[in-house]
DNA sequence: CTGAAAGCGCTAACAC
DNA sequence: GTGTTAGCGCTTTCAG
C-alpha cells in the first residue's frame, strides 16, 4: 500500500489550515474551539467549526501541553501488572483519569531499583502531572534519591519512604486481624510466610504478625516465619521446607494470596486437610481465593479505592487543594472455608467479619 | 510546605539555562547533548556536559516530539487489565516497548464501542506512535469508522476487521485441538460455551468447535452451545442452565479459562466429578488454569510474544520496513487433570499434546 | 566550529 | 471582534 518511507502519509489538519480555510486567523480558531467567549459572532463560530469539522481537526496534545505547561498525563508504576493485586488499582486509577481527561503511562518496575528510577526519570522528562507509586517502598530507597521531586507530583499507594501523600490501609491492623481470627479457630502453632525483608509492606504485616501473637499471649517463635516473594512458588516452597525441618503448626499466616495458595498446594499434596489440620489465612482477597477449593480466607483491601483515591489527590493538588499526607482505607476479612473449622466454636458458614478504620474519602 | 497555587515552585532546566551556563549557544547545547558530533572540541563539549549536569538538565520530550514529529509512546487498548489474559500481553508489550525507549499509555475499553473510539481519538491528539488493540475486534465496527487511520500507526492482536497487521493464532484449529483431545478421551457430548456473539474471537472459536464435531463425525446440536461473557459467573450459570434444562453431556468445551473455572464450580455443586463424570477444557491457559483443582486443560498461546510481536510490527512499520498482514503464533494443548479420564486409553498424567502451525518471527 | 533564525502547533497578551 | 506578536523548549537548516 505505501512506498515511500511511509512516515507522514499525510499531514495531520492543523489550527493553520481551519484558520486559512475559514478565512480567519489561527486565534479566532482556537478562541472558537476552546470556548472562550470573547463574544465572537454565531457567524464567524460557525465558519470556524465547519471548516474544523470538514478537516477532520484535532488541536495537537502535544502543542497545547507545551503551551500550557500540563499534559493530563499520569505514570503508574507496578512492580508486575500481571500480578492481581495491581489490577483494581490500575483499573480504579485508569477509571477515574479517563474520567478526568487524564491519560495513564504504564511502567512495570518488578521492583528493580535501576528500573524505578528510569522510569521516574522518563515521566519527568515526558512532563507527566503525576507519579503514582503502587505497591509499597522498600527500606533503601537510596536509588531514589537525587530525582527532581520538587518539580514532579507523586502518590504513593502502600507504605513508602518518600515523603508524598500515601494512600493506604493500616497493614498492621488488617494482620492482626486475621491472626484473631485465627486464634478463634482455635489454632495455636501459626506459621507466618513472609514477603522479601526489604519490602516495607513486609515489615508492616510482620509487626502485625508479632502483634496477634502478643495480644494472645503466645511467645514469637522465629522458626515459624519463613520468608517468601508473593509468589505461588515461594508459598509452596515455605511450607515444603517448615514440613521437612519437622515444624509443627496447624496454621499458615500468608502475606499474601499467591503465597497463600502455594502453600494450600503444599499441603495438600502433603496429605494435610485444611482447614482442620492447618487452617489457612491470606492478605489482599485477589479474585484467585474465591477460586481455590477450599475458598481462601483473606483480608481484604479496596483496591479499586485505592486507584481512584490516588487520582483523586493528584487532581487535588493540580487544583492547588491541600492533600491528605496519608489516607487510610478500611479492610475487612473474607472468610472462606480455607480457615473455617469444624471443631472450633464461633464456626458460621459464609460468616463475614468485618471491621473498618479510619475510613476515609 | 508550599502557599501559593502550588503550580511549578520551580522551573524546570531548560536548554537555554545550559547554554548561558556554559557560555554557548543553545544550538551548541542541543548538539552536544545529542551527540550531532560535528567535530565539537573537547574543551565545549565538556563544559556544556558540565552544565547540563550541574543544572540537572533533561530535555523536555514534549518539545522534543514537537519538533521531532514522534512521540515515543504507543496506546494499548485492552478490554479490562484486570482479566489475565491481558496480563502476558501487556507485559510483553512494554517489556519491549521499555527496550525501545516507549512509553505504554493504558486504556480499559469494556469493549464498549464509543470508549475504544474515544480512546483512539485520544492517541491520535496525542500523537501516539502506534495503537495497539488487544482483544479482537466484534463482528460490527462502525464506531471505528471514520477514524484518521491513515494518520496513525495500528496493530491488533487477535481478529480484527480493521485493515492492519494482526498478531494472532489459529483460533478455529485451537479450539479443534480440544475438540480432538475430548473425543480422545472418549467423550461424546460436548457442551460448548461461548463468548458473546460478535465478537470474532467467538466466531473463530465456534468454527473450531464445529470442525472439531465434524472431524469426528459428530452431528452439531445448537441445544450443547451456550453463549456466556468469558467470565466466571457465565461459566457457572451456562452449566447450571444446562443441567436445569435435562441436557446430557460428558465434557465442557470452554472458550476461555474463566468460563471453564465457573463451569467446574457447577459441575462440581452438583455432585458431577471431573473429568470423569465430565471433563472440562478451556481455552487461554491463564495463571488461574493451574491454581484450581483439579488443573484444568486448557489450549496455550503465547501472549507475551504476542505483545512483544505487537511492539516490534510498531517499530518494523517506524523505521519503514514492510510488517506481514498477519502474523500467526503457535498453540498448544495443556493438558491437566481436568480432562484427563481414567476410563479412556492414552491417560498419562502430566502428559503434554503440544502442536504447532504457522509459526513467525 | 558555532550562532542566529525559523518553526513544530498552539495559546495568550496586547493591540487595533 | 479579531489579528499580530511572542513565546512554550527544542532541533535544524543556513550562514559565517
Amino acid at each position: 500500500m505505501s512506498d515511500e518511507p511511509a512516515r507522514a502519509r499525510q499531514q495531520k489538519p492543523t489550527a493553520k489550515a481551519v484558520a486559512e480555510r475559514s478565512g480567519v486567523s489561527v486565534t479566532t480558531v482556537s478562541r472558537v474551539l476552546n470556548g472562550r467567549a470573547e463574544v465572537i459572532p454565531e457567524e464567524t463560530r460557525e465558519r470556524v467549526l465547519v471548516a474544523a469539522r470538514e478537516l477532520r481537526y484535532r488541536p495537537s496534545s502535544l502543542a497545547v501541553s507545551l503551551r500550557r505547561g500540563y499534559t493530563k498525563t499520569i505514570g503508574l508504576l507496578v512492580p508486575d501488572i500481571a500480578d492481581a493485586y495491581f489490577h483494581q488499582i490500575a483499573r480504579g486509577l485508569e477509571d477515574a483519569a479517563w474520567a478526568e481527561g487524564y491519560t495513564v503511562m504504564l511502567f512495570n518496575t518488578d521492583r528493580i531499583a535501576e528500573k524505578e528510577r528510569a522510569c521516574v526519570e522518563v515521566l519527568y522528562d515526558q512532563n507527566a502531572d503525576a507519579v503514582v507509586f503502587a505497591g509499597g517502598g522498600v527500606d533503601d530507597d537510596a536509588h531514589l534519591r537525587d530525582l527532581p521531586w520538587d518539580l514532579m507530583h507523586v502518590v504513593t499507594v502502600g507504605p513508602h519512604k518518600l515523603p508524598f501523600p500515601s494512600i493506604r490501609v493500616d497493614d498492621v491492623g488488617a494482620v492482626a486481624l486475621a491472626m484473631d481470627h485465627l486464634f478463634e479457630q482455635e489454632c495455636q502453632h501459626i506459621l507466618c510466610i513472609t514477603g522479601r525483608e526489604s519490602w516495607l509492606i513486609n515489615s508492616e504485616r510482620t509487626k502485625g504478625y508479632r502483634q496477634g501473637l502478643e495480644s494472645h499471649s503466645v511467645p514469637y517463635d522465629p522458626a515459624l516465619v519463613i520468608n517468601g516473594s508473593f509468589t505461588v512458588q515461594a508459598g509452596y516452597e515455605a511450607v515444603d521446607r517448615a514440613l521437612d525441618s519437622g515444624l509443627t503448626f496447624d496454621a499458615v499466616m500468608a502475606f499474601n494470596d499467591y503465597t497463600a495458595v502455594g502453600a494450600m498446594q503444599a499441603l495438600t499434596e502433603r496429605g494435610l486437610r485444611i482447614p482442620d489440620d492447618v487452617a489457612v489465612v491470606g492478605c489482599d482477597d485477589i479474585p484467585l481465593a474465591s477460586l481455590v477449593s477450599p475458598g481462601l480466607t483473606s483480608v481484604s483491601f479496596p483496591q479499586y479505592d485505592f486507584g481512584r483515591a490516588a487520582m483523586l489527590a493528584v487532581l487535588d493538588h493540580a487544583a492547588g487543594r491541600s492533600v491528605a499526607p496519608v489516607t487510610e482505607f478500611p479492610y475487612h476479612l473474607k472468610v472462606r472455608e480455607s480457615s473455617l473449622r469444624r471443631a472450633a466454636g464461633a464456626c458460621r458458614s459464609g460468616h463475614e467479619h468485618t471491621e473498618s478504620r479510619n475510613k476515609e474519602e
